[in-house]
RNA sequence: GCGUCGGUGGUAGAGUGGUCAAUUACAACAGACUGUAAAUCUGUCGCCUCCGGGCUUCGUUGGUUCAAAUCCAACCCGGCGCA
C-alpha cells in the first residue's frame, strides 16, 4: 500500500507550516484539504498558504474553483485521490494537510457517495419547505433513511430527497478500509493557547480582510454567497456592509471561530488512529514518528 | 434635595399575586454529520438527586397575603427631569 501522511486539526494550531516542514524533509508535496481554500480570491480569510510560505514546495488542491462554482466533498474527493495517485507515480509522498474533516475521511477512507448531482432547481423549491414537511416527504420516498437521519437539518433532508428523488432510496454509504497506508498526525493546542492564537489572527489580517472582500465583491461575488463562506467572509461581510462595528467584528469573528475549532476536534476526536500532539513542544516526537512511518 | 423611571439567572431582555427555577436570544459545555461541512443540526444549561422529588434564587431588609420576581414601606444603587 502507498503511504501518505495526513496532518489534522483544529484551525490556527500550524498544519501548513508543519506540512511544509516535513515536505521539504521527506520529499512530500502537499494536498490542501480545505473547504475554503480551493476557492481562488479567498486568501486572507481563508488564511491560505503564500508563495513564500511554501518554500517552493509544491501545493495541490487550492485555487482550483471559482467562488461562484458549485464546489463539494465528491469533486475535492475525486481531485484529492487523483492528485494522490500523480504524487506517487513521482515517487514522492503525499502530505494531506487541512481542517476540514469530511473532506479527508472522504479521501482516506473512500466514502462513496451517491452519483446524484445537485439540482438547484429541486433545492430551491425544497428551501421554501419546513424542516418537518421535508421529513414527511422523505419518509414517503424513502423510510429506511428517514429512520436514522437528522430530521431538524433541512441541509441534510434536501439531499436526502435530492438523492432519493433519481435513484428512488438513499444508498447505504460504505466505507471501506483505507486504500492507502496512513499517518494520521493532529495538532491540538490548550483551550487558552488557541483562543489567543485565533485572536491575534483576526487583529493581524484585519486591514487586508475587509479589502480583499470589497475586491472580492467588485468582482461578482454577492455579499450572500460571502456570507455563505461563514466566518470571516460571514462576519467581514457584514462589518463591510456597516452592519456591524469594528468591535463586535473582532468578537463576534472570536467567538464563532473558537465553536468552529470545538466542531472540528469534535469530529476529528471519533477518529482513534490520529497521533496528537503540540505543535511547539512536540517537533521531535512528530519527527520520528514520520520517520518509522517511512522506513 | 425633590420628582420620576428602573435594578431579574454569565450577558441582553420577558414576566408584573398562584400554572415560575422563571418565555426568548446570545454565550458556555457536550454531541451529530451519506455531494453546501468555516456550512447545517441536536442536547444540557441555579444547586442536590435513590430522577419521585428536595433545596436556595429575581438590589437589601422588613411587611401584607393561604400564596410575592410580581403588592406595600424603608434603605442601597443607576438613568432621566427639576432644582
Amino acid at each position: 500500500m502507498q503511504k501518505i501522511i495526513v496532518i489534522c486539526g483544529p484551525t490556527a494550531t500550524g498544519k501548513s507550516a508543519l506540512a511544509v516542514e516535513l515536505a521539504l524533509a521527506y520529499n512530500g508535496e502537499v494536498i490542501s484539504a480545505d473547504s475554503r481554500q480551493v476557492y481562488t480570491g479567498l486568501d486572507i480569510g481563508s488564511a491560505k498558504i503564500t508563495e513564500s510560505e511554501m518554500k517552493s514546495v509544491p501545493h495541490h488542491l487550492i485555487d482550483i474553483a471559482h467562488p461562484n462554482d458549485y464546489f463539494s466533498v465528491a469533486d475535492f474527493q475525486r481531485l484529492a485521490q487523483e492528485k494522490i495517485k500523480d504524487v506517487h507515480s513521482r515517487r514522492k509522498l503525499p502530505i494531506l494537510c487541512g481542517g476540514t474533516g469530511m473532506y479527508i475521511d472522504a479521501v482516506v477512507y473512500d466514502m462513496k457517495f451517491p452519483e446524484v448531482t445537485a439540482n438547484p432547481k429541486l433545492r430551491a423549491e425544497l428551501e421554501q419547505l419546513s424542516a418537518p414537511k421535508l421529513y414527511k416527504k422523505l419518509q414517503e420516498l424513502d423510510p429506511d433513511r428517514a429512520l436514522e437521519i437528522d430530521e431538524h437539518n433541512p441541509v441534510r433532508l434536501i439531499r436526502a430527497i435530492e438523492i432519493a428523488t433519481v435513484l428512488g432510496s438513499v444508498p447505504k454509504i460504505e466505507i471501506s478500509d483505507s486504500q492507502y497506508d496512513t499517518l494520521f498526525i493532529g495538532l491540538e493546542l490548550p483551550k487558552e493557547e488557541l483562543q489567543e492564537r485565533i485572536e491575534k489572527r483576526i487583529s493581524d489580517r484585519i486591514p487586508a480582510l475587509f479589502d480583499e472582500i470589497k475586491k472580492l465583491h467588485i468582482s461578482g461575488i454577492s455579499f450572500e454567497k460571502l456570507h455563505s463562506f461563514g466566518l470571516e467572509y460571514r462576519f467581514g461581510s457584514d462589518y463591510v456592509q456597516g452592519l456591524i462595528s469594528i468591535d463586535e467584528f473582532k468578537e463576534l469573528l472570536a467567538t464563532k471561530t473558537w465553536q468552529f475549532a470545538k466542531r472540528q476536534i469534535t469530529w476529528f476526536k471519533r477518529n482513534q488512529n490520529i497521533h496528537w500532539f503540540n505543535p511547539i513542544h512536540d517537533k521531535q516526537k512528530i519527527l520520528k514518528l514520520v520517520q518509522d512511518f517511512l522506513r
